[in-house]
DNA sequence: GTTGATTTGTTTATTTTCTGAACTTATTGT
DNA sequence: ACAATAAGTTCAGAAAATAAACAAATCAAC
């Protein structure tokens, strides 16, 4: 394996991008002398190669970067069924796809990924010795070792050790991730928060999903709970929900809700889209739900603003555009709802996200564990 | 100054209490070999000292802590005036004080430091060669570094680099800190929460403070602002706050609101404890101030809880008592605004504190800059 | 009691890793 | 062309960590 050093460079280039030998020795407390040999070692060993050079006074500086293809992850969503199965490079490319059949029997489940992995790895001859990894993205709370699924409600599982089912069966590490923490992660290694350190991810689509990177590192919460914004109490006394508790955001501004309560007045709408569009030609169920479901999103935003002062909280969605009313009401109950003073402070970005988000997050999952070794909360 | 290693023991340390050489050496990942030789430079150099001796099969093990003479460090509170001065030990214990009269001008205020340091060190002598730092408790933002105070509403500063002028004017290393902030890090150094990593300290007193900790370190924020609850909106389209918004914590919950709305309805209460035993003689209006106040209070520390799954929350208070009605409410607030689930799984603790609270956060500042160096966020 | 098992902590020679200082390389500015 | 500047390399020596053997302090069992 890696020494602790060459972890540790890793670690700072996948936390602040690429950076040159005497940046990385200086952010590191390490001499340039140090520093030459440990990138040597992992240039030669084909995880880091030598990518811009940039001009200055004096000899250039030449910024290393994770070679794209040093290092190969699989990543499977149990989100979905039939399961995505793809194979990533160390920038979250997707270099092969399978899927394979979805059980709730985390044997039968272990099964098919051992069986579908050799076809997978076909398909990409050179990642077959450089597959350090397996990630996958479930539902549910996962235990800080990434390695035990306390408790899934979807597949039905409580206290099952999945992880080591999967890793006895294929001989590949493996860790499994809640599906908002592993998209969060995925944005972190190859996404647009690669430099930010402190930031929320809200997945936006049937529920609401959120997590936090905290100082550079995915905060897990004491229970693995942190992030579950999905259940706050965010309208007082409001409509029951399936958690027990009424009034949690859940029942507000999810897409499940919002089609529900879409359905309840009468309108035959599919989609966020089509809900847009109802409202935009003035159709007042439409413009009332879009409202209501914005408000609730953006107060619970601004709470995760006051309550963490993130960085940027990026609002990831597969469907659905965030610059019509929805969108819009969102960005203003935000910034309303936080102290002025702090009002247009944080970045609150949207992006739209391919079906892959899952299986990709999965994949991430793996890499972060090469690369930065085990979370520490 | 320290070594890596030695600054990572006394991390180590300081976040998880005493341990043996042998469980230090598992938890840094180091030798026996290697552990030994550093514990002996520290204890030499009187940092730490051996303490209980722990018997179970074979040898026993001695635990190291922190030698509470090792250090000592300065701290200010800038929250009252006077200003008190305290000399604490590496244990948090206040063995000498001295109070300064507070201005508003920072070279005053670093002059009247730098006059009066010398007879607080004359108070307890072997401290002055082993005066390792100042800190100061501020009410206001401050930069990541402690360095700066970015805006303090109270003192009338903005872009203060306050730190550095005291250190000018004293010759010994100083920071700066937010007043809730501080009281976080000196209940993780000195306090109940210890070997806790992840827990959030709500400063309950006039107004209201938040700091987080998350994975053992100090949370501050992309601005310093992480853990503002006081501003988050409780009551939507509640009472017009200072800071322009409306339905703020801060006018519901905190004492000064709390003794606001009781002379609004012609209470002459001037403390928790007047207005608790009004309402168990039943007093209608006591009792609504009481239950409106926990209920906001309970709402927001529910949360805290949803959005980041603490291992604790703290409430400090140094006024009133929280067995009444008034704690009764928050409890049952926050249990009911939390998933079910996790319901009763983060411990509420309520802790009365003396008036010293912020000169001892301030002190643990500097001890924590000692210890575990500058904050990473 | 004595002996063996067990685990902590120390010692020492050896290996690994890092540093300092001089040096080479590649560029800008004049 | 040549000085100035800064990045990256080389290599001897210093510093830090390791492995393995050992000493120390206890419990448990006979």
């Amino acid at each position: 394996m890696l020494t602790s050093s060459q972890q540790q460079l890793l670690r700072v280039i996948s936390q602040s991008g690429p950076l040159s030998r005497t940046v990385l020795a200086a952010s590191m407390g390490l001499s340039k002398a140090a520093m030459s040999g440990i990138a040597r070692d992992l240039i030669s060993l084909g995880v880091l190669h030598e990518t811009e050079t940039i001009y200055g006074q004096g000899r250039p500086s030449i910024l290393l970067d994770l070679h794209p293809e040093g290092a190969f992850f699989v990543g499977i969503s149990l989100l979905e069924d039939p399961a995505p199965m793809v194979l990533s490079d160390f920038n979250g490319n997707i270099v092969a796809r399978q899927t394979m059949p979805r059980s709730r029997d985390p044997e039968v489940i272990a099964e098919s990924i051992a069986e579908m992995l050799p076809r997978l790895l076909a398909e990409r001859e050179d990642a077959l010795h450089k597959l350090y990894g397996i990630g996958i993205a479930l539902s549910g709370f996962v235990d800080e070792k990434q390695a035990n699924c306390v408790q899934s409600t979807l597949l039905g599982w409580k206290d099952v050790p999945f992880a080591s089912i999967v890793r006895q069966k294929t001989g590949v590490d493996t860790f499994i991730e809640n599906d908002a923490k592993a998209v969060a992660v995925s944005e972190k290694l190859f996404g647009s928060t690669r430099d930010v350190q402190n930031f929320s991810v809200v997945s936006f689509d049937e529920g609401i999903g959120c997590a936090h990177f905290i100082g550079g590192n995915l905060y897990r919460g004491n229970h693995g709970g942190a992030g579950e914004i999905a259940h706050c109490t965010i309208e007082p006394n409001g409509s029951p929900c399936r958690c027990g508790k009424r009034g949690c955001l859940d029942t507000v501004a999810s897409m499940k809700a919002i089609k529900e309560m879409a359905k309840a007045e009468g309108l035959a709408c599919n989609s966020l889209d089509d809900l847009e569009a109802e409202a935009s030609l003035g159709n007042a169920a439409a413009i009332r739900i879009l409202h209501r479901a914005g408000n609730a999103l953006g107060l619970a935003i601004a709470h995760l603003i006051q309550f963490n002062d993130p960085g940027m909280i990026l609002i990831t969605h597969v469907e659905g555009r965030f610059d019509g009313l929805f969108g819009t009401v969102m960005r203003q109950a935000a910034e309303a709802n936080v102290l002025p003073r702090y009002a247009g402070q944080t970045p609150i970005r949207t992006q739209r996200v391919d079906g892959d988000v899952w299986a990709r997050g999965a994949a991430s999952i793996a890499a972060h564990n090469f690369l930065i070794g085990p979370t520490p909360n």
